[in-house]
DNA sequence: TTCAGCCGATGACATTTGTCATATCGGGGG
DNA sequence: CCCCCGATATGACAAATGTCATCGGCTGAA
């Protein structure tokens, strides 16, 4: 019997997750979490075999959860859902020591078996995902230029970026306008809207 | 029996629901779409008695459908199914002749007793959500700022915002200014972020 | 009919951005 | 030790953007 841990933030797909796995022999939805956070407090207490973590959850994010597990419960095996494919999500996830990665466009009859291959200490990376992985490019960026545009994002002036961050205005528009050339980028909010797409910022 | 016709863009969420819904008696899922167009079409053929649309679907979202199925399968009645409470969601729903309206946040086990409330005529708003609609103010933007607005989300420059709309430019950087000015924000993309969270784009 | 409000446009102007050259300072590699 | 690179800054200039006044056409409500 397999003990799973389940945490995604919408209950009511959490729900219907716990009713598609339920129905499968040989895997048992021992905890629910609906946070990142909880679902570290619970993989400590309850020691599930694998831990399926949605992506997308408030106040700590799945891909956090599964670096802290890597350390809190290390037996545990975990796979991450995510519902936008955004590369570097995967390239996260690999690093945290992840051994599952799947969509949520991925077929929903699959997931019980992915769930048994990384139970058994198998990988599963949905191909999908895994074909724009490999397409990423490291990020062409400087620390701080990362960090300018990180400030830059939600369309804050220059006065107020350069006041957040403690540099002159001068030098903020330096680093946005290094950005904006490197990816190719129209202005800094499309540059900002690129390097979210390549899971940079 | 009810006759429940199932639309939801991600495949791994549709396949749970359809477990969490197979499970219960009196309702019989005869029908699964992925996007918006789909489920119009599998409607207008099956005639199921519900129909549970997700909002967010590509090519046609949940509300365009839920609008064309009041002419195409007028008996058919419909439960929204929302994962962000954008305002403006439920008021377009509610003018669609939506009865049933509820965030992703909702108790599963609760969604078959609403289905079967819905599919008796009653109505089921998520109380969250309405109180999030009962909050919200109208949006002061005209048709052609809202367009204009959108259009900018993405970093677009005006030149291309104004090739894209087929108005001259400095109509374009009026009609931002004027959106700019009646959000009270400090630059376009400011107001898009603004639009957007308020559920008016 | 008159008036208000939206649509679309133009021109002028101030401000903000984007770009570039250039400078200093520190740290790391050859 | 020297050189390069990143962080930080300044100044100058061009381009994009935001603001305002103003115009004419159209439509719906009073």
């Amino acid at each position: 019997m397999i003990r799973l841990l389940l945490a995604e933030d919408h209950h009511l797909v959490r729900g219907a997750f716990v009713a598609l796995l339920g129905t499968e022999p040989g895997i048992e939805v021992v905890g629910e979490a609906g946070r990142g956070d909880e679902a570290v407090r619970l993989a400590a207490e309850l020691r599930p075999d694998v831990a399926v973590l949605d992506i997308d959850m408030p106040v700590m994010d799945g891909l956090e959860a599964a670096e802290r597990l890597a350390t809190v419960a290390p037996a545990c095996r975990i796979v991450i859902v995510t519902g936008h494919g955004r590369p570097g999500y995967l390239r996260r996830a690999m690093e945290a020591g992840v051994r599952g990665f799947v969509g949520k466009e991925h077929p929903a009859t699959a997931l019980a078996k992915i769930i048994r291959q990384v139970h058994e200490g198998r990988r599963y990376i949905d191909p999908e995902l895994a074909a724009d992985a490999l397409a990423l490019r490291e990020c062409p960026l400087t620390p701080r230029e990362l960090d300018t545009l990180r400030a830059a994002a939600g369309g804050a002036p220059v006065s107020r970026i350069a006041r957040a961050l403690g540099l002159s205005e001068g030098t903020v528009r330096n680093y946005l306008s290094a950005a904006v050339t490197k990816l190719a980028a129209d202005n800094r909010h499309a540059a900002v809207r690129h390097a979210k797409d390549m899971g940079w910022l």
